[in-house]
RNA sequence: GUGUUCGUAGCUCAGCUGGAUAGAGCAACGGCCUUCUAAGCCGUGGGUCGGGGGUUCGAAUCCCUUCGAGCACGCCA
């Protein structure tokens, strides 16, 4: 269905019209002074100039035209030439109750999805994840959900970083620990065996181990590097190796990510694309895209427009390693030739926007992708401390990812009790980790996603477990309060079927009701932008806006069923858009809190 | 050096396709729980929108300039 703006501009561009102005004047906008009326219109000093007219006197004709008008109830033209507006209660009520029998209230749905792969997460295998995981995640399956609600079909690929160093320092270091194993025997033809040689727990162990000991001993970097060599080229016996550190990080990489409400539709990672580089290169090459500088092989990217130096996109090391560069370039021809999308979404650091810059630019250049593909890079800014420095632990190591949610969870639970204590009853203690777990995790999701994705953002722990003001617990809180008063409802006989909206009776009514009102453009613009912020903007506005009415409305004692069930009506809406909006965000509510 | 992002209240941030008195939250201060969850609501104080210039009837928003900060700039990912 229309959107409320666009349906209230029609309205006023006849208006313009009917007085013999530019129809294309009558744009009307949110007021931004609530306090004088609920939209405004700014076309007649706009048109001062092409009409040779006072706005003023422009605004008062419109004006005129609008005196009987089913939509405004009041049109006021002031100085200089404003046109403020008040919609009539009437007209909110029609539309809320359209927007309540359409689907996703009157989201409209593309003429033409799209396919879109969002490539996000990335994180490495073997490795723990750790808070520079953590807006990636977030960031992504929040971009995912809202796409995917938006009417596209959307894929995402969490695309593992199971190709670089890490792989041949894990190696080595198994290799020093249990020379005998099967795989580091050249000679050895047989299967290898099904079960891996260690535990997700080993890993985690042996990756630092190895790591460390790589920075302080040349022979056993060189070591690393060389079995990474052996990986990446497909040696049997390290690819088998490879291909079992792959296997065991899966299983805990899943249950951690499932800890945070994220889910991928793809598991693939860079070695998957190995057997498409060589070809890859090959074509390249053909094509006379690619040529050696310096030793190594790259592919101009350079276009007459910069303004900035772009340096070339490398495609092979001096030594015929492959890098970034290229596995994501193999896993674009692999994503176009699997599943033909329309549109890739990537999700990184913004640190990596030349990158990305390059590696589409030599993606369209080369024809690995159609001239009408849509390649989009959204980067996202870092996750500072209190200090604005990135963010670490009281001793200044990187923090995992399950600690911080464990901080949070258990700080949540105290929250819990002391509440609990204070209203004098004793807290259950498996429904207070559950509680916790939902309400600690829409701490920082909504903490993350509340700022645009690109800017930086202070992490801090104190402000982020105190839960007050514009933040997800409060979110929840008040979703918990309205599912309160709608149990409440039914247990005095009150049904949730068949109750229409009313016309609102009071002023914080009608704010609410209008908040609703905006439901499907925001989504829509959030879309459109991929920009989740937008979402958490509303719904603060809109529990705003219901708890405003909340404090002034007593509604389970009101008298009048009719307008009881009214306003239940309302209540009930306001729960499934904020319930719907949050979902989007990646997080959700509890029953009680 | 080149490019890029940014600079808004004590702190953290919105607002940036130009409009009226620049908004939230936190922190500070003052009110509101025998009544639907006080993780809430209401109110007070707090600003030369980094500085300067320009375009415009009108600029936090667009352009130029300057100061300051972050980040990236061929063999890591």
């Amino acid at each position: 269905m229309q959107k409320l703006l666009d349906l209230i501009s029609e309205e006023m561009k006849k208006a313009f019209a009917a007085a013999g102005y530019d129809g294309e004047l009558g744009k009307v906008t949110l007021s931004n002074r609530p306090d004088l009326c609920e939209y405004q219109c700014n076309g007649a000093m706009a048109g001062a100039k092409q009409y040779h007219k006072a706005p003023l006197m422009i605004a008062q004709e419109v004006a005129k035209k609008l005196a009987d008008s089913e939509v405004f109830g009041e049109v006021s033209a002031v100085a200089p030439g404003f046109l403020n507006l008040k919609l009539k209660e009437s007209f909110v009520k029609a539309y809320l109750d359209e927007m309540r029998k359409s689907e996703k209230f009157g989201l409209t749905m593309p003429v033409n999805p799209k396919k879109i792969i969002i490539d996000y997460g990335g994180p490495n295998v073997a490795k723990p994840l750790h808070v520079g995981h953590l807006r990636s995640a977030i960031i992504g399956e929040s971009v995912k959900r809202i796409c995917r609600y938006a009417g596209h079909e959307v894929i995402g690929d969490i695309h593992l970083g199971d190709w670089g160093l890490q792989m041949g320092l894990i190696m080595t270091e198994l290799k020093k620990r249990q020379p005998e194993l099967v795989y580091f025997d050249d000679s050895y033809e047989g299967e290898y065996p099904q079960e891996a040689p260690f535990t997700i727990g080993e890993l985690e162990e042996i990756y630092p181990a190895a790591s460390a000991k790589s920075k302080e001993d040349e022979g056993y970097k060189a070591e690393a590097m060389e079995a990474t060599f052996k990986f990446q080229n497909g040696v049997r016996g390290y690819w088998a190796l490879g291909k079992q550190i792959i296997r065991v990080s899966i299983p805990d990489l899943k249950k951690n990510y499932a800890n945070l409400n994220v889910e991928f539709d793809l598991w693939k990672g860079e070695s998957d694309v190995r057997d498409l580089i060589p070809p890859m290169v090959e074509a390249m090459k053909q094509g006379g895209f690619a040529y050696e500088s310096e030793g190594a092989l790259v592919v101009d990217v350079k276009e007459e427009t910069d303004t900035k130096e772009m340096p070339p996109c490398m495609i092979l090391k001096s030594d015929g390693a492959s890098l970034y560069n290229t596995t994501d370039l193999a896993t674009i021809k692999d994503r176009m030739e699997q599943y033909h999308p329309d549109q890739l979404i990537y999700l990184a650091d913004k640190r990596q926007e030349l990158h990305f810059e390059q590696v589409f630019r030599c993606a369209k250049k080369t024809g690995l992708v159609n001239t009408d593909t849509e390649l989009t890079y959204i980067g996202f800014g870092t996750m500072n401390g209190k200090d604005g420095k990135p963010f670490k632990t009281r001793d200044g190591g990187v923090m995992r990812l399950e600690n911080l949610i464990r901080e949070i969870n258990e700080e949540m639970i105290r929250k819990i009790h002391e509440n609990a204590e204070e209203k004098g009853y004793q807290a259950d203690e498996t429904q207070a980790e559950e509680t916790a777990r939902i309400v600690g995790l829409a701490a920082i999701k909504y903490g993350d996603l509340s700022n645009q994705a690109a800017k930086d953002y202070i992490f801090d722990m104190d402000r982020f477990t105190s839960f007050e003001g514009d933040t997800g617990p409060y979110i929840l809180y008040t979703i918990v309060r309205i599912k309160s008063i709608l149990a409440k409802y039914e247990e005095q006989g009150g049904k949730l079927t068949d109750i229409v909206i009313r016309e609102a009776t009071s002023v914080s009514e009608k704010s609410l009701m209008l908040e609703l009102t905006k439901c499907n453009a925001v989504v829509e613009a959030a879309c459109e932008e991929t920009a989740p912020h937008k979402i958490c903007a509303y719904i603060y506005d809109l529990a705003n806006a219901f708890n405003h009415f909340y404090h002034e409305t007593k509604i389970l004692t009101e008298e009048d069923t009719q307008k009881k069930a009214g306003w239940i009506a309302l209540l009930a809406m306001t729960k499934d858009v904020l319930e719907t909006c949050i979902d989007l965000l990646g997080f959700s509510a509890p029953e009680r809190m």
